[in-house]
RNA sequence: GGUGAGGUGGCUGAGUGGUCGAAAGCAGCGCUUUGCUAAAGCGCCGUACCCUAAAAGGGUACCGAGGGUUCGAAUCCCUCCCUCACCGCCA
């Protein structure tokens, strides 16, 4: 959520730097403000009334106390009670509507950010390692298949397209592979971990940003009796993870929080069928190991930087070929001003697949979620959140098959897998 | 799921219709006393929003959330959420 204040005060400003999302977003700029000088109006008229009320009020009770006719008194001021009813009416209905638009508008994206409408825009930052020479490389639906790591067959029978069901040393893989994870990150990486609910309220996906844009992408669960309460299938551990924190102030010297989290991800995504969406690299669920930061805004870009460091590394142990790129500010996610994405050589489909992406909101969740802290002056303030992939289970899974394989068709796994897998290869 | 007890400021905890944003204590900050420590005394010490661009100042709201009763609600009523205890059920 933006700052409604820097919005009244820097509007152009504002809407340049919305423009260069190309979402039309700056539009409901104006909007945004007319809605916002009503709230204020309407707020400012009704505390008038309230002041009067309380004054008359108490000269109400310093009548009776004394013995004397109130009447006259206690009619004006129910008087009063009647137009602050529908002042306050109309108050809450303009808050509301600002509060919804502000909701809808997404991050301003950072000044360097490079400028572009499409993913042709985005800078790749570096690249380490180097393709695998593979001749006649097949892909990882192929290998998965015959080596019988996962039945996509099966798993249709159980979930319908769309889903994964590892299978025997496929699903002995899955789990070597988060148990690797979160071993780096909690034992060389600092991180804290956490195994929070699958299952997330409303506010939690509205304070990450999912909600209220993007419900037609989420599974939620049938809202209570009272229409509220409504429970969500979270969509990535960001959600659980960020908002562990919400509607605290936390003390500087806390900072920065950095946790790590293993998940299933659950996502509606109605995308086409094709070749992006073939075989696992794009499911209705699926495992991920999460990294969160929740830092003081003076340091968040510098975290930034080592978070994707600590993303890296898992990538670069397991020797996989990538790249970080850098998204232009037409590919940015809704909430994040800056975000790195790391991409990793599927020699199958020869391409780069997305397993990372590593982003700053700045204090735009922790607004949300009104997540503070108390700085040096003891003056409270936004924090800022952060989350990378740390990383993405199946595209991770499908590189390691197509880079391992051999021309027997076995799989070779790299040897920091061994004590967690178990076996040098598969097959 | 059932029954009961609760939810008040950073913490403890008083407050059952009016001058209560809220006693008191603890913690914290400042000052005085002091060789240092300790102790004592005095003062300050919630958040958000509005007037307002900021400061000073003023105002409004907030006692789990939402609604209601009333001239007036932390206080009475209703619904919901959460916590604790016991019972039931269950991996």
């Amino acid at each position: 959520m933006l700052d409604i204040r820097l919005v009244r005060e820097q509007p152009d400003f504002v809407k340049s730097r919305l423009a260069l999302r190309g979402g039309g977003d700056e539009a409901k700029v104006d909007e945004l403000l007319r809605m916002d000088a009503e709230r204020r109006k309407a707020e400012t008229a009704l505390q008038a009334l309230n002041a009067e009320r309380k004054k008359l009020s108490k000269e109400v009770g310093g009548k009776r106390s004394r013995g004397e006719d109130s009447t006259a008194l206690e009619e004006r001021v129910r008087e009063i009670g009647d137009e602050i009813a529908s002042l306050s009416e109309q108050t809450t209905i303009a808050d509301e509507k600002e509060r919804d638009l502000l909701l809808q508008i997404p991050n301003l994206p950072h000044a360097a950010a490079p400028i572009g409408d499409n993913p042709s825009a985005n800078r790749v930052m570096r690249e380490w390692g180097k393709k695998p020479e593979i001749a006649d490389a097949l892909d990882h639906v192929v290998i998965g298949t015959r080596l019988k790591l996962f039945d996509l067959e099966r798993a249709a029978k159980l979930g319908g397209s769309g889903f994964i069901c590892f299978t025997g040393t496929g699903a002995r893989l899955e789990r070597a592979l988060i148990q690797f994870m979160l071993d780096l990150h909690t034992r060389e990486h600092g991180y804290f971990e956490i195994s929070p609910p699958f299952l997330v309220r409303r506010d939690c996906m509205i304070g990450t940003t999912q909600l209220p844009k993007f419900e037609a992408d989420m599974y939620g669960l049938e809202p209570d009796a009272s229409g509220r309460n409504q429970l969500f299938l979270a969509p990535t551990a960001e959600v659980p993870v960020t908002n562990f924190h919400r509607e605290e102030i936390l003390r500087a010297d806390e900072l920065p929080k950095k946790f790590v989290a293993y998940t299933p991800c659950f996502r509606r995504e109605a995308g086409s069928a094709g070749r992006e969406t073939r075989g696992i690299i794009r499911v209705h669920q699926f495992d991920k190991v999460e990294l969160v930061k929740i830092t003081a805004p003076e340091n968040s870009y510098a975290e930034l930087e080592s978070l994707t460091a600590d993303a890296e590394r898992i990538l670069q142990l397991l020797g996989l070929h990538y790249r970080a790129i850098e998204l232009c500010t037409g590919d940015l996610g809704f909430g994040s001003a800056k975000t790195y994405d790391l991409e990793v050589w599927s020699p199958g489909q020869k391409a780069y697949l997305e397993a990372s992406s590593c982003s700053n909101f700045e204090d735009f969740q922790a607004r949300r979620m009104n997540l503070r802290f108390k700085d040096a002056n003891g003056k409270n303030r936004f924090c800022h959140t952060l989350n990378a992939s740390g990383l993405a289970l199946p595209r991770l899974f499908a590189a390691l098959i197509e880079c391992g394989q051999q021309p027997g068709g076995s799989v070779r796994l790299p040897e920091i897998l061994l004590p967690y897998f178990g076996a040098p290869e598969i097959g």
